[in-house]
DNA sequence: CCCCCCCC
């Protein structure tokens, strides 16, 4: 029996053919909700076929160039069977290889493709170019029965995907997952959780719902990556997105995720950090990557919001490289979760920039924030915080406070303190001056403490190696150590001695709790040094004033809230309202 | 089928 062998089978299966057409036509058709869809004829010059779909990332081309006569390179196409037995090729990626004008006219006599002669194209491949056949080799032999969608699969990329085509699996890497959150309204309640994923084609969104979240929420992880196939593309509601997509994808009862063991080709989660001096050129309302250290927080509170919902926030103060200090504010389960202790580096990808107090950002639905994420940013970042960042006199750029705190500034001359007998009242009082630091005593500036990340509580060296908090009443194997520094400061009129515990006293000398306890440990000149150093600086204090009672006496103490730089309008504004006062 | 991105 004598058998016609398809020539140019190979050059098909390979798939990385483009090809030359003509359009020979183009109109819109008309669609319900979504973005408009064009219907193209092509030809090849021996037959047009008049089913073509342009995809709708291509619009643009049939609001300019994409004109009967113009040549067009299709680069990347999917074929689709319709419900009635059409079958549609879905462009996907092309050019306009020379324009209706430079064509001149009509190529050839093509005739109306007969469908009957796919035949043997069909049993070859179901699609020229697109999607692809996935390789054997594509499915990694040591990966459990189950763990791949079977040996027929083929992989579509993201920017294929298109309602009109029912079989597709796209093989991706989940970018950001949310938690789970319920509706009710007027059409009714439920629950579901969305993720956006990613291929090297594109990005999509795909949402469950009710008792898709039971089945899917535990198994879809941040990172990793699945087969995903026979769920719902529907026109992407662009006013709630911002992923580079028209459709997005809606899961329902045969719908299926499977784990894919090889990853290969699916690009990982990308962040592209801006640092956080380079913030203050962003437009209000861009969405940034920012990675920094987590320098200090406020405590989670609730609030209402215009439309009387309550939520959690929380605002938390990153700092990078740059020195420069933003505030960014956390929300709902993520700002009641957040944990600052240890000045963790957070990395937060798609936050949004606002001018508040300058400028700040804010966490949205869409952003994923990492905690301690194990990227070399992060590592460089924990180096350069722990050997240097964190004495810096850092300046934010948000300052949420700063109209307000600058208002509230008491500054007082140290003589002011005593004369106005502050904080001899009941009530703590607070007070900012200028201040050089004339000495500070070494003697018992550091104390042994609870290693616990919450408890700064004295241990007791139980001299076997263990160390016991009783606040935590637990026995340890280490300890960390903490600052409490006496120091005295002095300005023109007097001076006075005040407390630091370790975040000023950390600024005051330089040097972290840690480094010190070792220094002075190891090397007591060294540690001699820094205090030297620190002498004979001059800074803004921030201070609270309160009458203390030990047995029976009692004594007015001044702990330093904050260390900042002095900086020259500051200095200006406490002058003036010292003349002022003197005047008045 | 959601679609909330908030507050100072």
């Amino acid at each position: 029996m004598s058998v016609t062998l398809t020539e140019g089978a190979v050059e098909i299966l390979i798939g990385i053919l483009a090809c030359l057409c003509v359009c020979q036509n183009i109109r819109q058709i008309t669609s319900g909700t979504g973005p408009a869809r064009f219907r193209l004829m092509m030809s090849d010059g021996q037959h047009y076929w008049s089913s073509f779909l342009l995809a709708t990332h291509l619009n643009h081309l049939a609001e300019e160039k994409l004109l009967p006569n113009c040549v067009c390179k299709l680069k990347k196409t999917t074929t689709n069977t319709l419900s009635d037995g059409r079958h549609v090729v879905v462009v996907i990626d092309m050019d306009i290889l020379q324009s209706a004008e430079e064509t001149g006219g009509k190529i050839g006599n093509p005739t109306p493709f007969n469908t009957d002669g796919m035949v043997l194209l069909k049993l070859a491949s179901p699609s020229k170019f697109s999607p692809m056949k996935a390789s054997p080799s594509k499915f990694s032999p040591k990966a459990s029965p189950g763990s791949s969608p079977g040996s027929s699969a083929q992989v579509n990329p993201i920017a294929g995907l298109n309602p009109y085509q029912s079989k597709w699996t796209i093989r991706v890497r989940v970018a950001n997952k949310s938690n789970v959150r319920t509706w009710s309204n007027s059409k009714g309640e439920g629950k579901l959780f969305s993720f956006e994923v990613v291929d090297k084609s594109g990005e999509i969104k795909i949402t469950a719902f009710n008792k898709e979240v039971d089945k899917f929420f535990s198994l879809v992880e941040q990172g990793k990556v699945y087969y995903i196939s026979k769920a719902t593309l529907k026109p992407a509601n662009k006013q709630y997105s911002t992923l580079k997509n028209d459709y997005e994808i809606t899961l329902h009862a045969n719908s299926s995720i499977i784990p894919c063991d090889d990853t290969q080709d699916v690009p990982t989660v990308h962040c592209d950090f801006v640092p956080i001096s380079e913030l203050e050129n962003k437009d209000n309302d861009s969405i940034i990557d920012v990675i920094g250290v987590c320098k200090s927080a406020e405590d989670v509170s609730r609030i209402t919001t215009k439309t009387s919902r309550e939520v959690s926030k929380r605002a938390v103060n990153l700092i990078d490289t740059t020195g420069k200090v933003v505030t960014v504010t956390l929300w709902g389960e993520e700002a009641e979760k957040f944990d600052s202790s240890g000045q963790p580096v957070v990395a937060i990808k798609g936050a949004r920039v606002s001018d508040f107090g300058g400028k700040s950002l804010s966490v949205l639905f869409s952003s994923t924030v990492m905690v301690n994420p194990d990227i070399p940013e992060a590592f460089r970042l924990r180096a350069w915080y722990d050997q240097r960042g964190f004495k810096l006199n850092s300046q934010s750029l948000t300052e949420t406070r700063s109209v307000s705190s600058n208002a509230r500034m008491n500054w007082k001359t140290l003589s002011d303190v005593k004369n106005e007998h502050m904080g001899q009242g009941e009530k703590a009082e607070y007070f900012s001056c200028v201040a050089t630091v004339l000495y500070i005593r070494k003697e018992n500036c550091l104390y042994q403490a609870c290693p616990s990340a919450d408890c700064n509580k004295k241990v007791i060296d139980q001299q076997n190696g263990l160390y016991r908090c009783e606040k935590c009443n637990r026995e340890f194997h280490n300890f960390k150590y903490r600052l409490l520094l006496s120091a005295n400061l002095a300005d023109h009129g007097d001076n006075q001695w005040v407390t630091c515990f370790q975040d000023t006293a950390e600024i005051l000398l330089g040097h972290s709790a840690d480094t010190l306890g070792e220094l002075r440990d190891t090397d007591e000149t060294a540690f001699d040094e820094v205090f030297h150093k620190a002498n004979f600086k001059t800074h803004i204090f921030k201070n609270r004033v309160k009458l203390e009672t030990y047995n029976d006496e009692s004594r007015v103490k001044v702990t330093v809230m904050e260390v900042q730089p002095v900086d020259h309008r500051e200095y200006s504004r406490r002058l003036l309202s010292n003349i002022w006062k003197m005047a008045s």
